[in-house]
DNA sequence: CAGCCACTTTGCAACGTTGCATGCAGCGTG
DNA sequence: CACGCTGCATGCAACGTTGCAAAGTGGCTG
């Protein structure tokens, strides 16, 4: 049986509030007796019960990570930073996996984690706007990658559009003149792909080049698998393309291995460039030019905004904006 | 304010623990009673506050994942499966990271998790066996990736040295004759860079091949970047190897890197095998031949294990070893 | 020496839930 | 008709912690 502050207040002879005091720091204890209780506690291994502070104080110390995939690098490498900056705070993460479906994310949002997290980051894919404004009443919530929404829901992303136009610009300036995209998800509410696709009509434009409508391919999901079949696919179609940008890294290394596929050197015949700056975009062969966003910064931000409302200091301010930097990295895939 | 049982009840015109019983599916209320008590909680929005719950019924429904790193491919795939595997028990997993440090990884043991989580799943890289099986007296332990330890902590792993076997086997077969070996790590109590190890000089003894130490690199992490080193070190250190077993899929994406940079082609002059299976390896260029551990499998049984022990169905039944199978896959890189 | 103050320590109640034991009908049986 | 039994509903207590308010202790001042 574990111990508990009984245990640890009648071994060291004093009240059980006392000890209390004493593990939660309380400035009003007497040296010699702060001494004696924690003597006690290490001799009994005292550990708190979480679930009794959290009833008591109505917080639980957790907070929700709601991503639609845990496996892919983009999250993976996002939840690992967001492990950390919590860490620093004393928030446990809890990690849950939407798939992106609205079903999914409106269940997190509405339900069971109720009671569980003190407050929750989101990144959804989607939810319309309306309906991330409307539970961020209820409980403190961050959403990332979006831009504001109305409601109390802090945001914190990159300008995604400044973004796809510098990448863009960038294949552009190299010479190229049939420049695709690969990337638009229009069965999501989530903006994110509209915004890129936008900085990247507006490049083409303020390059002087066509906006071809077949030169820009939707996909089903932003995984290898899909970056494969549409660059096979803009390959088969037509005057194939010298350049093209993808909305994220997995998409382009797919799109690179189907380039391969059909005998074209990257970047030589088709210059590439991704979108994340994942691991693998370093060591791959070619290395993979992408856009960097800033990462820790997204974490950092993100959880501060959270800890604000979370601890009240914002009150029911009304919701932030939140813009971190990011920045192109050229790669042996687009020089 | 959030409803609770008393206000549920109130609307009913039942009491509180009537409506405790709806909650639970206990069997004995009567329909009618059942049907106006869900109605109560559906206008209410009620949601079971948990952590009274758990301070009640001393169980959090969360189960602690701990592992070296999230964002590697590798522990985000199971990390996956783990949480598809829990949520099917209705449970919640909570995702630590060790860094693969004995310090973080004795403290997730012994310390604050203690009252937090009903049981652990970790795959540990620097705990002795002995410290694995003193902690899991206190708490419900699964152990991935090891061999049994004694203590009472289940282990779920493949069979790593007759998986090196094979990997190696098929490099020999191809005919390479000096065959390399990147990822063995001193350093860490771990026995499963041994294992593989072993597993490979069994192979090129069975194939009648001298096993050169110059030809077996340690390294620092199974990350790429060490894979790029060691690699390069092997050719830039003597006659080259015409072949790498590599302990993990980074390092052999890294060491396709290097390679690549020394102008060698892969498989031909170099053939490569790596180890998990990681999705990076389906599409990069050469796709990347791997020993692929049945991940969906290690979660399920690792799943079951853990949920026999919190739910007593074993009692203090000593340690299970659960072995999972594998299979060696052949792609691009070693054909 | 009484009175006041600062510093420590304490007891009580409450957080929302469920285990246990018991109450209360209504029904069938002896 | 009395009795026991079954099915349903209830009240009380407890899980381990902390907020609140008040009590105790000692020293210092007037």
């Amino acid at each position: 049986m574990a111990a508990k502050l009984k245990d640890v207040a009648a071994r060291a002879g004093v009240s059980v509030r006392t000890v209390s005091n004493v593990v939660n720091n309380a400035p009003a204890v007497a040296p010699a007796t702060r001494e004696r209780v924690l003597l006690a506690i290490e001799e009994l291994q005292y550990r708190p019960n979480l679930a009794a502070r959290n009833l008591r104080q109505g917080r639980t110390g957790l907070i929700g990570l709601a991503v639609p995939e845990v496996s892919s690098p983009y999250f993976g490498e996002i939840a690992e930073l967001l492990i950390d900056a919590a860490q620093h705070r004393g928030w446990t993460v809890l990690i849950d996996r939407t798939d992106g479906t609205a079903e999914r994310e409106r269940r997190l949002l509405e339900g069971s984690e109720r009671h569980t997290v003190d407050g929750m980051i989101m990144s959804p894919w989607s939810l319309t706007p309306e309906e991330l404004g409307r539970h961020s009443a209820s409980m403190p919530l961050v959403v990332l990658g979006e831009q504001e929404t109305g409601g109390t829901a802090d945001h914190v992303a990159i300008d995604n559009v400044a973004a796809a136009r510098e990448a863009t610009a960038h294949l552009a300036g190299l010479g190229r003149r049939r420049i695709a995209a690969i990337g638009l998800q229009p069965q999501l509410t989530n903006g994110t792909a509209e915004q890129r696709a936008q900085g990247y009509r507006e490049a083409l434009a303020a390059a002087a080049l066509p906006a071809e409508p077949s030169l820009v391919k939707t996909v089903a999901s932003l995984h290898r698998a899909e970056g494969v079949r549409a660059m096979r696919e803009l390959l088969e179609a037509g005057p194939r393309p010298d350049a093209v940008f993808c909305f994220s890294d997995e998409l382009a290394l797919g799109a690179v291995r189907a380039c391969h596929d059909h005998g074209l050197r990257v970047p030589s015949d088709v210059a590439l460039i991704g979108f994340d700056d994942i691991e693998d975009g370093r060591y791959c062969v070619p290395s993979l030019a992408t856009v960097a966003p800033d990462k820790p910064q997204i974490a950092e931000r993100a959880l501060q905004c959270l800890a604000d409302r979370v601890y009240g200091r914002l009150g029911s301010h009304p919701a932030r904006q939140v813009t971190v930097p990011h920045r192109l990295v050229v790669r042996e895939s687009a020089v």
